[in-house]
DNA sequence: TGTACATCAGTGAACGCGCGTTCACTGATGTAC
DNA sequence: TGTACATCAGTGAACGCGCGTTCACTGATGTAC
């Protein structure tokens, strides 16, 4: 049954928002067609009046996540301490799309990686423009150190099935971020 | 037909040795377990002489990357200065594991994880050595921020499409380390 | 030390399952008059 | 505005493929005498 043109864009964001919670919770290649539309409230064969592939679904829903995105405009260090806690460790499908799918976009087609590409240019520019430093480019560096470091911590976190060794990365990472944002720079 | 005991003890050196290349160069789901064997000489069906399961593999291979890997007996900067480069970006086959894996292993098994977790503990104390700081404590806070720098930065240089953008996430965050190391420590 | 035989590592065909994708059909939408 | 009909979004069965895993068989190993 055909439905309303309003009902097909809802159903469109419905499907790129279940893909995005989805991927983020168990990965691109874990998570089925099926499963996608059955989250968005329709069966899998409508699945490609909206998509040609689901590779090209995930590069859509990466674009749409980090388009979506709200913009960084804490500092870095507020930022830092917002990110590395163990409620967005244990919120994978509403977390980072960056920490939850950044290592498995490494093998995804070049639309995925220029979408999270883009995703990481602008995350790095944002908090550039907050990040601690006497000139622009100290500036950046903060803001690619601390977000490597942001991101790398919650993957290590999650990763950790000792709590006690989880916790400590990232309470460790806020600070060590906190202090190299704090100390002069060695020039 | 059997084959010597040696030479079973060199077949499953091989299969792990293989497993190891594959799952760090394409993850843990897109390799075959016939690939696997293929590539350490054999034939798909011998596999479960060997192993219970591909989640058993997945779990013994990734505490035998471990295990084997030398001890880090660089100081946190000039251990940064070999880790971050773009021939260790370029060489996921042989590279860490950590970098590698990390993210995907979240969602392994128990074993799997508990088998990494304890690569990285091993990992911070190693670098807490050798990293700069007054206090031992101070030590081991550079050493997880660094490490998790490492890693997310090695992550992101991968996936960015942009050879420029990879770059410079690789050389600033190495610079980061190195001023993060330099720095007093701001208490 | 030589020999007969039981053991068992490796082979490759086969199985069962789940996935991405296709397609004939249905029936509500929205347009033409 | 009301009506007839063409369009097309959604459905669910089906297809084809590749994967993890099993299994009957083979033949070299290594042990018992």
């Amino acid at each position: 049954m055909k439905v309303s043109r309003e009902q097909v864009a809802e159903n469109r964001r419905r499907i790129l928002a279940s893909a995005s919670r989805l991927f983020r919770e168990r990965g691109f290649e874990a998570v089925t067609v099926a499963e996608i539309m059955k989250a968005a409230g329709l069966t899998h064969g409508g699945f490609y009046g909206y998509f040609k592939s689901k590779d090209d679904l995930i590069a859509h829903a990466l674009a749409d996540v980090f388009t979506a995105a709200p913009a960084a405009d804490a500092d870095l260090a507020a930022y830092a301490a917002n990110y590395l806690t163990p409620a967005h460790r244990d919120d994978r499908a509403g977390g980072c799309p960056t920490a939850g799918l950044a290592a498995e976009t490494i093998r995804q087609s070049p639309e995925a990686r220029a979408a999270m590409t883009a995703g990481l240019r602008r995350q790095i520019d944002q908090l550039s423009r907050k990040a601690p430093g006497a000139t622009p480019a100290e500036q950046r560096r903060a803001a690619i150190g601390g977000w490597a470091a942001m991101v790398g911590a919650l993957i290590l976190a999650r990763m950790s099935e000792d709590p006690r060794l989880s916790e400590e990365v990232l309470a460790q990472t806020r600070a060590w971020i906190d202090q190299a944002g704090g100390a002069p720079p060695a020039l």
